[in-house]
DNA sequence: GATCAATAATTGCAAAATGCAACTAGTTTT
DNA sequence: AAAACTAGTTGCATTTTGCAATTATTGATC
C-alpha cells in the first residue's frame, strides 16, 4: 500500500498534499473555518462531492484532519486539523507571498488571504494558537 | 486557454505547480544543478520522457523556465531558472521543514536538502545570488 | 565517410485520477 | 407527514499520467 517514489522532502510533501485539492480543503478549513462536508462542498473552485469525500478520507488517514461526531447533529461530522496540518501554515502563506507577486490575485475578494500573506510571525503566531483552540488541538 | 477555477492565491498557485512532478523538476534544476534534458530524466523518482517534456513546456510558458541552445553541444538544450521559479525556494523550503517533521525523509541520502532546512535566510540568500548567477537572471 | 551513441523529444496504448449528475439512507425542520 | 438537509455513493465520461518503443538530428569514433 504505502509506497513512495522517494524520501526526498520535496517529493513526500509533493504525495501527501501534491493534488488539486488537498491544500484548498485545508484553507477552507483553515481560514475560512469551515467544518462540514456541506460547507467544504461550496468552495469558490466547485469541487465534486466524491473527491472531496476521498480526499476527507485520505487526509485522515495521512494524520492531516480527523473526524468526530457532532453531538449538537446526529447526521453531521466536524472535521479537525491536527498538528500536521496545522504546520503546514507557513508553507501556505509562503505560497500566498508568490502568488501575489506573480499570479492574478483578486485582492478584493481575497483580503483575508492577502492580509495573511503581509501578516507578521506574531500575528501569525497569535492565528495559530487560536486555531489550536478552535480544533482542540 | 486561460481559465481559472477561482482567484485565490492558493488556488493560482496549486493550478500553476500543483501537480505531481513540476517542483520536482525545479528541484533538480535549482538544487541539484541539472541543466539537460537527460540529466532531468534521471530523477530518483522515475519520470516519464512524454510527460518531462509536457512539463518544461508547460514551466515555460508560464515564465518558470527558460530554454537555451548549448552552444557547446548542438542538441543539447540548456533550461534556466526564472526570478518567478527562483521565488519559489522559501516555499519549497518551508516544504523541507516540514517533511522533516513529518515524512521518513531519508536524512542521509538527502543531506544536502536537510542542509537547506535548516540553514539560515543568510544562507539562502548566498544561494539564491548564486543561482542568479548560474542562470543568468 | 560510415557507424554508433546521445540528444530532445514523439507516439500509441494502458491505467489512474478527476469531473459531473443523479441518487441514497438517515435526520432535522416545518 | 412532508419537505429539506446531512454525508456520502454510484455510474459513466473525460483528462491526466505511466510505460515502452520509436524518431530525427547531432556528435563522436573508427
Amino acid at each position: 500500500m504505502e509506497k513512495h517514489r522517494s524520501f526526498c522532502p520535496l517529493n513526500l510533501i509533493v504525495e501527501a498534499i501534491g493534488d488539486k485539492w488537498s491544500l484548498l480543503i485545508l484553507r477552507d478549513i483553515m481560514f475560512e473555518n469551515k467544518r462540514h462536508f456541506r460547507q467544504l462542498l461550496q468552495s469558490e473552485e466547485k469541487i465534486a462531492s466524491n473527491i472531496l469525500t476521498d480526499r476527507l478520507n485520505t487526509m485522515e488517514r495521512e494524520g492531516l484532519l480527523t473526524k468526530q461526531p457532532d453531538p449538537d447533529h446526529k447526521q453531521k461530522v466536524i472535521y479537525s486539523l491536527t498538528q500536521k496540518s496545522l504546520d503546514l501554515m507557513p508553507l501556505m502563506i509562503e505560497a500566498i507571498r508568490w502568488s501575489l507577486k506573480y499570479e492574478p490575485v483578486d485582492k478584493v475578494k481575497h483580503k483575508p488571504a492577502v492580509d495573511l500573506g503581509n501578516s507578521s510571525s506574531e500575528d501569525q503566531e497569535l492565528l495559530a494558537k487560536r486555531l489550536k483552540q478552535m480544533h482542540g488541538i
